[in-house]
DNA sequence: CCCATAGTTCTGAATTTCGGAACTAACGGA
DNA sequence: TCCGTTAGTTCCGAAATTCAGAACTATGGG
């Protein structure tokens, strides 16, 4: 099988790039694709929090990063390697992933935590 | 008169800034009103490059950035100040909003600017 | 009061996104 | 080899979003 469209780094433009990461489900995947090692099967993100994605819909959103250059997807027998692109991005857009990945982290736990009554503010 | 709605900034999403940032035009406005002293009318921003962008949605456009967070508006007036809020955003999301303008400047260029040497790997 | 200016809202058309169902590719077992 | 299972893609209609023209509102000037 032919290895599918990636665009090369030069290629990447931020627009795309901010599309596919302000869906907060394309963003928690890429998270977990980058931090598991930049490796991770299709299948083993299937739900993000306690939402189920559709198979048609994570195939989608993966071709969201894939496209606007933020993963790198190859078949390995029936399954799919993703790799994360983090190190071209960086060096073509220094700071943005990690300000970015940083700026959902951030957002991620106050409101939860506060209203869980979890952390003692 | 009445304020606009404008969020607190805690109540700020990243998954909104990164939105409102991935339209081009809409970017081209924020750096626009982030540059020129943080202040300015809406009219002022009526094209974005050769493109003519009509009243209405130059409103829409200016609702997304105020309702991300990202600006500030007040009438004066028959029209309207808009003020960046760079300053509170960059408190809550360290970084985010340099890289994100830093990638577009970085990007706008490349294609004009290749003979500057040491790009094109 | 009437008009001009600046911006908003309404509305329908075009585009995009979502998700179920059918389809394809790769492997394992008999 | 053939069949079934697993992993993912593609197709297609419904839902949501975006776009832009037209009408409307608000403010200030003469």
């Amino acid at each position: 099988m032919r290895p599918l469209f990636h665009p090369a780094i030069e290629d990447v433009q931020p627009e795309a790039i901010l599309h596919a990461l302000s869906d907060p489900a394309r963003a928690a995947i890429f998270a977990k694709i980058s931090t598991a090692g930049c490796v991770e099967a299709c299948s083993a993100v299937s739900s993000v929090g306690d939402r189920v994605i559709p198979k048609s819909s994570l195939s989608s959103h993966f071709k969201v990063l894939r496209e606007a250059g933020l993963i790198r997807c190859e078949r390995h027998g029936v399954e799919m390697r993703n790799h994360s692109r983090c190190a071209e991005v960086e060096a073509r857009f220094p700071g943005l992933l990690s300000a970015i990945m940083g700026a959902y982290a951030r957002a991620g736990a106050p409101r939860v935590a506060a209203q869980k009554g979890g952390t003692a503010a």
